[in-house]
DNA sequence: GCTGTAATTTTGTACGATAAATCACCCAGG
DNA sequence: CCTGGGTGATTTATCGTACAAAATTACAGC
């Protein structure tokens, strides 16, 4: 085994060699990403150029480039000869990305960034159940059920997780709506949140199977508004589990 | 004024010589994006090598390269060396992106995906309605207001269009969930393409005014359930217009 | 037949050169 | 003074080439 090599651009030992398997394009957009996101670079500022960056990473500028690329294309950002990549206003951002979003819980409150999930799923999926209830196929109901009997012989906490983001994706997919599914990562992205809190309150897990049963119970008849209030009941549920007292605004109807 | 060039890589006369202020990375893009889009690629096939793509075009493998991040950035794909780039299932799609939705609303049916982005919009819409009455700043009424006034005055049908654009994103702002207004692309994207098929039902533009103004009342009167009603009537009277006879599964209630 | 190794293919990274876009500045002319 | 044009400088955009790394495939040896 020899240990030369032809084309090495930097013989620096202090550079800790990257980990196998990782991309350095990608690890630059989720460096700069997360920048972007924790405000260390504002909205309308201009980024470094690429070959600062390059330097800092001490990465090529064709890997920033790739990297710079990525984000581009999630509207954080655009580029421009002689100007320079500026940062987008946030209303352009893609916060429905899957990593903006990661990179986005990550720096900020991790309450807050729940309690505007919850809110959201509030709105969507009681109107998915809606139309689940009268449009779902035989195997959609089938995976609901898979999910519902994945929660009950869950053995560890991830797995009760795991089964219930299953749960409500095959909700959204039901719905047979094909720009339903995409939300699917906030979902994941709740429950992922979520994981920490409900952990510290066990006990209504007879409850929650419950709840979930309701809902799939709903579907499989055909009644919209049954469907739709069992999920509602359902979200009341999680969010007392998070010991949240919020207004609810939407069971005020 | 010379016309040699030093480093002209192909001196190709046939080749029509791009017009100026196109990105060509973001021209292949686009072009690879809407062959998967549009289902020559399917889900799990794999794409041309990136040599081959850059033939195809006769650009360079690194716009090609960048291209390809642009695309994997938004979930269409994923590359691994030596197998190459295969198109991700449509469930990783980042269907809420700008230029996904672009491509996807131009490679299948219009109506069915008219219908798709209403029967959100009746999810989302009402719930936005719901919050922005407890929540809305005075700045985010005026927006409302100022939106409506752009309508009545409104001279052309564009500037309608536009106004009415500028409304429901106002509404979604007002919400005050950051994760909320991203879906503003939908709603782009719904009164976009239904700008064909409103301009073979003028006549109701009163009533359309009417509607809207009832929402901006609700919200400046601070009842959220009035407001979600009168957001649920307006969307009614588009479908109406639209000429559809749809099921309205959501207002069953 | 099985196993480990070599060859091969494709993406990943790097570098250097040039083109194009655009800003900042200077400078002449009114 | 201001105004316009030209010029230079800066940054991204594109190109071409070379080599590295990953992962499949082929194959030799047992």
């Amino acid at each position: 085994m020899r240990s030369i090599r032809k084309n090495q651009p930097k013989a620096d030992p202090r550079k800790p060699a990257r980990q196998p398997g990782s991309r350095i394009h990608a690890e630059l957009a989720a460096e700069i990403g997360r920048r972007i996101l924790d405000g260390t670079h504002p909205p309308g500022s201009l980024l470094p150029n690429e070959a600062e960056w390059g330097r800092m990473f001490r990465a090529s500028r064709t890997s920033v480039r790739e990297a710079i690329k990525t984000l581009s294309g999630k509207g954080l950002l655009v580029s421009r000869p002689k100007i320079g990549s500026r940062v987008e206003p946030r209303e352009r951002w893609n916060l429905l990305d899957r990593e903006v979003m990661a990179w986005h819980r990550a720096a900020m409150d991790e309450a807050t960034f729940l309690t505007s999930l919850q809110e959201v799923r509030r709105i969507l999926e009681p109107g998915a159940a809606l139309l689940a209830a009268t449009r779902r196929t035989p195997e959609q109901l089938g995976a609901l059920e898979e999910a519902l009997e994945g929660m009950r012989t869950a053995a560890t906490p991830d797995e009760v997780i795991a089964a219930d983001v299953r749960f409500h994706l095959a909700l959204l997919a039901a719905a047979n709506n094909e720009l339903l599914a995409p939300f699917g990562i906030i979902i994941e992205q709740a429950l992922a949140s979520m994981f920490g809190y409900t952990m510290r309150h066990t006990g209504s897990s007879e409850q929650f199977l419950t709840l979930h049963t309701a809902v799939v119970k709903a579907i499989a008849a055909g009644s919209p508004q049954q469907a739709s209030r069992a999920v509602t009941a359902l979200l009341d549920d999680t969010d007392a589990i998070l010991g949240r007292s919020r207004a609810k605004p939407l069971r005020e109807a």
